[in-house]
DNA sequence: AGCTGGATTTGCT
DNA sequence: GCAAATCCAGCTC
C-alpha cells in the first residue's frame, strides 16, 4: 500500500529541469493507472533519460514527426509510442516546453492492483516481471497510444497519475549505459543514462543492442 | 543461464 | 527497403 502522505502528485515543475536530474529523481516516485476495474500502482525501479535534439537515440533528434509530437510539449505529460510492430513504451516528458527531454519507464514494482496486471502479463511467471522491461511496464497498466499527451500531474485520479511515493535515497541509485539502443554500442558511454534502483528483483537485464540480421 | 528467430507497424533513407 | 528505446518460445549448454 501507498501512505496516504506520498499521495500527493509531482508538481509539473519537478519535470521542468535537465533530464539527467529528473531522472534519478524518479526512483521509487509512484504511477497510478486508473482502469474501469480498479487502479493500479507501480513503483517506480529503473528508468532511461533521452535528452533532446541533441541525442542520437532519442526519437526527437530528427525533429518533430507525428509520433514524436508529445514529447515537444510542456512538461509532465506522458509520451506512448508503439514499436516492434507490437510494443508499446511510455515516457514523461522533461525540460521546458519545446526541448523534447524524456525519460523511458522501464521498469517498476506493482504495488497495488496486482490482480489486474496479472491479467495483462500472462506470461509473466511471477509478480517480478509483470513490469520488468519497458513494454511489459504499459502492458501491465494497460497504456497504449490512446494515453499519449495525457498528464501525469493532475490534482485528482484520472487515467495516469504520477505521485510522491518514497524518493530512493542517493546512495541505493545506480547508473549505467542504455540498453538495446542503437548506437550505443556497449562500452565507450559516457553519460549515465540509464537508472535504477540497487539489488532490486524487478530491474531489467542488462542487454547490448544486436543489430537485426536480414529477412532471407 | 544464454542464444536465436519470429512477430509486425511505423518512420526514415 | 530496412531498422527499430522489445518480448517470447524454443532450443542448447
Amino acid at each position: 500500500m501507498i501512505a496516504p502522505s506520498d499521495r500527493t502528485s509531482l508538481p509539473r515543475e519537478f519535470f521542468d529541469r535537465p533530464v539527467l536530474e529528473v531522472a534519478p529523481d524518479l526512483l521509487g516516485r509512484v504511477l497510478i493507472r486508473t482502469t474501469p476495474d480498479g487502479p493500479i500502482a507501480l513503483r517506480l525501479t529503473e528508468v532511461e533519460a533521452y535528452d533532446g535534439p541533441n541525442d542520437p537515440g532519442s526519437h526527437a533528434y530528427r525533429g518533430r514527426t507525428t509520433r514524436n509530437g508529445v514529447m515537444f510539449g510542456p512538461p509532465g505529460h506522458v509520451y506512448v509510442y508503439f514499436t516492434y510492430g507490437m510494443w508499446h513504451c511510455m515516457n514523461l516528458v522533461c525540460g521546458p516546453e519545446g526541448e523534447a527531454s524524456g525519460v523511458l519507464l522501464r521498469a517498476g514494482e506493482i504495488v497495488e492492483g496486482a490482480e489486474l496486471a496479472r491479467l495483462r502479463r500472462v506470461s509473466a511467471r511471477n509478480d517480478k516481471e509483470l513490469a520488468k522491461g519497458p513494454a511489459r511496464l504499459a502492458t501491465a497498466l494497460g497504456v497504449d497510444r490512446a494515453l499519449d499527451g495525457a498528464d501525469a500531474c493532475a490534482a485528482d485520479d484520472t487515467e495516469i497519475r504520477i505521485v510522491s511515493g518514497t524518493p530512493v535515497p542517493a546512495d541505493q541509485v545506480r547508473n549505467g549505459p542504455r540498453t538495446g539502443v542503437a548506437g550505443e554500442g556497449g562500452d565507450g558511454d559516457a553519460h549515465p543514462w540509464r537508472y535504477w534502483v540497487a539489488d532490486d528483483p524487478t530491474v531489467s537485464p542488462y542487454r547490448a543492442h544486436v543489430p537485426r540480421r536480414r529477412r532471407s
